[in-house]
This record gives structure tokens, sequence and C-alpha cells, in this order.
DNA sequence: GCATAATATGCGGATATCCGAATAAGTCGT
DNA sequence: ACGACTTATTCGGATATCCGCATATTATGC
């Protein structure tokens, strides 16, 4: 590892990405994201979201690193930082329909 | 969408998905699972954990079919379903270490 | 400077996750 | 059928997440 991190630690730090892209509205986020930057007001427009819920799935978004902001005048747009990680959203939702294909009802409960 | 399902339910799967990803055992779990099927005492073994513990986050895995258990004897093995998850799981890896490399810390704290 | 607009943050209650301990359930050998 | 072994499930307490509401912060125009 190139900076000095333990295997644990390395682990607790993957998970904790996964775990800012495991929730619906994040996923959301992601997805506007992908043709470009969006500026928290046309987010809330487009997902129908309170403003403060919205900014505060996109501080998880932002402490992963997942997303930049920028602020431009009053407005702060985001951008998707890498594109892999909309690869890997994308191999995850491939598998998904692999297994909805097959008949399989995921457990939704939680 | 193939069968009928909503652009919110199908979001809500996907970070269902991504949930079940979302722990650093369940991660190790993964990892070791690549070169193979392993029983449940074999990874009780390899990852020092207790054996309930272990099977409720092998549970998780099952629930989401990211993982197959396999019953042999009185063992039972499990193998990971779909290559797809890997290539997921190390691309998220490598933007992990990108965002390492730029020297930036992410925020552990949960 | 002040009012307004855009975004972020703190608080509190409801819900979900995690873990260990104990127990249940399935399998094998005899 | 019984005992040993392997794996799964249940329970309860500690901790974390999510949301709405209210409030703070930062930028702009006048």
């Amino acid at each position: 590892m190139s900076t000095q991190q333990s295997k644990e630690e390395f682990y607790q730090l993957h998970a904790h990405l996964c775990k800012a892209l495991a929730h619906p509205t994040r996923l959301l986020i992601i997805e506007e994201l992908r043709d470009g930057p969006r500026s928290v007001s046309e987010l809330v427009d487009l997902l129908g979201l309170r403003q403060s819920n919205l900014s505060q799935h996109l501080g998880v978004l932002r402490d992963q690193r997942l997303v930049i902001a920028r602020r431009d005048g009053q407005a702060t747009f985001y951008r998707l930082r890498d594109p892999r990680v909309t690869e890997a959203f994308d191999l995850l939702r491939q598998v998904l329909r692999t297994v909805l294909q097959e008949g399989e009802r995921l457990a939704v409960a939680n």
C-alpha cells in the first residue's frame, strides 16, 4: 500500500465508499450527474427532495470524494469525480438485472 | 424493465445490493471467495471471526444473491455468484487508491 | 450594510445495523 | 436413535443512519 495503511483500514475505507453508494437517493444523484454537473437547486427540482435532505446526501458523497463541489456565484455545482464510479454502478446494475431476470425476488425487507 | 418494476423500486434494490457490500467483513469475505469456494469453517479460520457473526454476514450476502451456498456433507461451501461483482469491487478499490494517492484523507469517522 | 437567494449544518426521534451469547437445525458415524 | 460436528437463527443492547425542521453560512444586488 503506497501510503502507510493496514489491510483493515483499507477495507474500512472501501466499505465506507460502498456505504456512500448504499442509498437510493444517492444513486439517483449519481445518475443525474452522469451527463454533467448540476447545481443543488437543479437537483432539488429533478429529484423532488427537500433541500436539506439533498444537501445531506451530497455531503455524504462529498466526504467520500465521489463528487466534487464547485462554487459558481451563489450556486454550487456538483460533478462526478471519477468515471470508474459509474462503471462500478453499471456493473452492479447489470448484476441486479440478471438476478431479477432469473425470477428471484430479492428481499427488499429492511 | 423486464419484470414490472418502478424506477424507485429498482434503485431501492440497487441500494440494497450496495449496502450488502458496505461492510469491511463482507468485503473480506468476497476477497477470500475470489479464488474459489470456501466452507464456513474455512472462512472462520481465515478471517478470525466468531462463527455466528460470519454466518450473519454470509446471510446478508446470500439474501442479495451475491454468493451462493452449496451444501456438501455437513459443511456448507460458499462461492461468488457473478464475476461482475468483483469487477465492481476492483473498480471501487482503484478509485479509492487514486483518492488516497492524491493525499486526501478520507473521513473514517462513523 | 441589508434583504434575499442558495446551500450547509445542528438537533432529535424513528428506524436499521452490528455483535456476542445462547440456542436451534441439519448431517454424519456408529 | 444418540452424540458430535457444522452452520443458521434469535434476542438484546450499543451504535449508526435517515429525515424534517429550524437555523447558520456564504454570495449577490441594491
